[in-house]
DNA sequence: GAGGACTGTTGACGCAACGACAGTAGTAGT
DNA sequence: ACTACTACTGTCGTTGCGTCAACAGTCCTC
């Protein structure tokens, strides 16, 4: 990274501490998922910020705060999946619509997704993982409660590992979809469709049953 | 990373090239499985190694091409789970015996295991990950053969995918298992055993016509 | 409008770590 | 014993991170 970078930030100016703290953020996070972690020094942040290399560390304290920081950004853009509860509706029908609901919000987002699960693994910190796990957990609970699995894993604790099993494999599928093009959008839905009913049907009786 | 280093290894003498690399190589697992990638310099690795700093370079050439070869020395440890191909049985019976065995690999692997999957994501870099994703290729043709799924996978590539899907949802399972002790053996076994035959019984035939 | 307090911002220093290269020392062949 | 070979090291230059004292805008007070 050497490159003569175009002033992509309206540089000069004296911003509050929030913007600048946005400004450098949004600078980072284009950065380091263009070029990865490693691909990215401070200097390349600072010089994209149209900012000093010191000032980063003013803000964040050190790099590894900073990634930290945007990996948090990232997790929390989801704007969830609009659970939309419909109390007359089937499992199946609530599994196939949110599914399709969630599929239809990542393939708008594609490029935010690919960045947030690549990006993610990257970095061996355990804080790090902390944030990662906790953004996961907000997603399957997210499925939780669309599934109506709710009063069952408040009971058996083992059924919200169970289904970080599936977000695994989301994960997954939805890189072969986005990002290697070797799924299509609809062979995603009908794998994690029939495994999540399958889940709910076979799986969490056996399973709570296995638990007592 | 100061701690003196009681001398792990027999140093002072002058090795073979090989016998070096591989103790080399020995070191920088144990140390970077221990304190994480980062948590690791050259100098670390190699007064582990009783060898001088250059000595790593003489060998790998570059950091990140000592990490990747100890990831590439990670990914082949796991000695196959005996597919042991029985004719007369059935696709479950298949299905359940390798699970097992693969499940008792692991848990008798389990650190190199927890590693492996661990250390893995960490790196953002294009030819690490390319290592990784032929070590779960292997595992995945492996498990295509045990389940007598092989012509299917042959004519239609996308099963190749789906079950890189699955491997998805084995990795953060066993995570599950092995590291944070949220799930049970058998609670994992009964998780992929019910997806696994979902995914031969309805998932593959139903995504196969969709790749028509 | 002048002076002072506050804080966003920077330049420069110290330090740690990586990679390269020339040079040393141990070993095998004759 | 001499030579060719190569495993191995000392050291240098470079890059990159974190800190600190100083600079410069902005707001408040008189």
């Amino acid at each position: 990274m050497a490159e003569t970078e175009p002033p992509g930030a309206p540089e000069g100016s004296r911003l509050g501490p929030d913007e600048r703290r946005d400004q450098i953020l949004a600078c980072a996070r284009r950065l380091f998922s263009e070029h990865g972690i490693d691909g990215v020094s401070n200097a390349d942040v600072a010089r994209a910020a149209g900012v000093s290399r010191a000032l980063l560390n003013h803000y964040f304290g050190s790099r590894r705060e900073l990634y930290r920081e945007v990996v948090r950004r990232m997790m929390d853009v989801p704007p969830v999946p609009v659970p939309e509860y419909v109390p007359g509706a089937s499992v199946e029908d609530r599994v196939a619509q949110s599914l399709d609901g969630w599929l239809e919000l990542l393939s708008r987002n594609r490029s935010i997704w690919l960045d947030a699960i690549g990006i993610a693994g990257c970095g061996g910190d355990e804080e790090l993982e902390a944030i990662i796990d906790q953004a996961r957990d907000r997603a399957v609970n997210r499925a939780v409660e669309v599934t109506g699995l709710g009063p069952v894993v408040r009971a058996h604790p083992e059924i919200h590992a169970v289904l970080r099993g599936f977000s695994g494999m989301a994960e997954a599928t939805t890189r072969e979809w986005l990002r290697h093009g070797r799924l299509t959008r609809k062979q995603v839905h009908t794998l994690l469709e029939h495994t999540l009913l399958t889940i709910i049907r076979d799986v969490v009786p056996e399973v709570t049953a296995l638990g007592e």
